[in-house]
DNA sequence: GGTTCCTCGTGAAACGGTTCATAATGTAGC
DNA sequence: GCTACATTATGAACCGTTTCACGAGGAACC
């Protein structure tokens, strides 16, 4: 290795100098090689390699024009549900050769808008969002700018944005279903912002199953806010709610995160689920089965999701939008129904 | 809205005829909007308003070089350790207002290449990347050629290239000791493959610490390479153990996804845990404490690993390269160890 | 009224690639 | 020996920004 110049990278003019042609000869050889006599082109990659050149991809992009790129923005990476979805959607962005890129909102609007800004400005070909806000003005804007947009875990508002969703309404009703039909007649839902618009629709699943029942949703269902949607957001909240004197018999949490911070704190609490207390998930997660007391779950399919919402980024930016929405199921365990005996 | 032209993106150009400017001026508006006159500024601003304009970051990059982004390359996004990992390092990016992209190499070289070669085109600050192979000549070139590298979860073998790790050797260690401790002496290790360094390093610290113990690793351990390090692969690998007439009293599981998966198949074979098979996992992740046989694991510190790693790749190229190595620490649960009577 | 200083705005030169029309060279055919 | 045609290599234009030396026009001062 001859030694380095401190500072600036070895440009497609050094190497051609190097190597004793022109530029657009290195540049046939980096793009086209067959169209470069063997000998000259060895004498090129031997410049390369020796120069050790990396092509500046500002430059080539920003003549080329496109990239193979696609980006996602999730509410929170640490979340299983998010990264379940993210293996489906690289499992289908490999088949063409596409790279992911992944960052996470943390449910912060502004955060989205730095990201979104940021995969825009350096081209990527789309990106699938999971909005933090419930206005999409943005996504429109960027979609007409020639950049393509696909809405993940939530339903477009908006016919020329395609979507993928689970339907989250539905997902609500289920929850409280199956809890009514443990005899349940007053629920504790432990939800995330109605800003979230997957939190919102669920809440309104869980009122519409009540009042289907002849319950007065008011009085039957309690809706409290955690702080974050994870473990230690559903600790805080059922922790205050018991602190409150409160012992409900039916909790439903917005995640499997916030459901695990929940299990812990009864447990510590000597609170009995499902005896004392029914407890139900959302997302089904891999360990919601194997936890001490198996949490019953509301099941999305994450892979199809992700893997759908790539096939419709794929399809091209001239294909029309399309709404796909899955529907959820209910998988009952041991944390809200007494085994049969 | 006024109608949109079919294509191509409006430029600084588009905007500076539009307001009747120079594109000098746009270029000031956009980047030091004191100094130019409020008048002036509200023209640009509405024509760029008018012509949706979005600057392009391919050209603005190409010129003014640097951006503030950096990447972080893990093995598998779908593990809760690498994306807790990542929220470390999120927070501490950003204090500095820098934008964290991530991909998954899922364990293969080409892959951790490809993402590589297009963060470093890019022009990324920095790259964090947990390798996943042990050459990482690679990254040394990437280094010289001015790219910020740190090693993630893996000890630099170069003295020039920083590296936040957990001493893997030392888990390993920690997990046979603590079986032998339990009175086990044979321990099957579910492990991946000794490509990755840290399942290398976990294997040599249960050697040694059988062979400290005066046991014959050659007997005493056996090592079974997982296909997958998630809960489908130690389900595989438990279930082939099993269907071969097997029946160890100790498994090690490399990670806690693994773990998972065993624990899920010994519970449906009617295996009973710890008292017929004690199992260790590592990682130590939300849900260990929470199973049904709530899980021994070996914890590492993700969060500090990331926040530390980002410190280091922000504290600039010219920092001496670091080599930080936090220690693992045991955390005895139910699943390896009878409760006390 | 002339000099000096400031404030704004301009225009052109980079940045580092890709692309394309064109030139140079060689080969074949007649 | 001439034309026709490949095959390779060249060089300049171009992509859309940022930056910087410079000019125009006022204001302030003597």
């Amino acid at each position: 290795m001859t030694q380095q110049a401190a500072h600036r990278r070895a440009s497609i003019a050094d190497v051609a100098r190097a190597a004793g042609v022109s530029v657009g000869t290195v540049s046939n050889v980096l793009n086209r090689p067959e169209r470069v006599l063997p000998a000259t082109r060895e004498r090129v990659e031997a410049a390369i390699e020796e120069l050790s050149f990396v092509r500046n991809g500002s430059a080539r992009q920003l003549r080329a024009g496109t990239i193979t790129t696609i980006g996602a923005i999730v509410l929170d990476i640490a979340n299983p549900f998010f990264t379940d979805v993210a293996r489906g959607i690289e499992e289908r962005l490999d088949r063409d050769d596409f790279t992911l890129m992944v960052a996470s909102s943390d449910d912060d609007p502004d955060r989205e808008q730095r990201y979104l800004r940021l995969f825009e400005e350096h081209g990527v070909q789309g990106v699938m969002v999971v909005p933090a806000t419930d206005d999409i003005e943005h996504l429109l804007a960027m979609r007409r700018r020639g950049t393509g947009v696909v809405l993940l875990d939530r339903p477009s508002s908006d016919p020329s944005i395609s979507s993928v969703a689970v339907d989250d309404v539905r997902g609500g009703e289920l929850a409280a279903r199956h809890l009514l039909d443990e005899g349940h007649t007053r629920i504790v839902f432990l939800n995330g912002p109605h800003t979230i618009r997957q939190c919102a629709d669920r809440h309104e699943g869980v009122v519409k199953e009540l009042a289907a029942a002849g319950l007065d949703p008011a009085s039957a269902l309690q809706e409290i806010t955690v702080t974050s949607l994870n473990a230690e957001g559903g600790e805080a909240a059922i922790r205050r709610l018991l602190e409150s004197g409160e012992r409900p018999t039916a909790v439903f949490c917005v995640n499997d995160l916030v459901a695990l911070g929940v299990l812990r704190t009864l447990r510590t609490e000597n609170i009995a689920v499902p005896a004392d207390m029914a407890v139900v998930g959302y997302d089904d997660v891999a360990f919601a089965a194997e936890l001490s007391t198996p949490l019953t779950s509301i099941r999305q399919p994450t892979h199809e999701l992700g893997a759908r919402a790539a096939d419709l980024l794929l399809s091209g930016p001239d294909a029309t939008a399309e709404h796909v929405m899955f529907q959820p199921t209910l998988v009952v365990r041991g944390s809200s129904s007494m085994p049969a005996r």
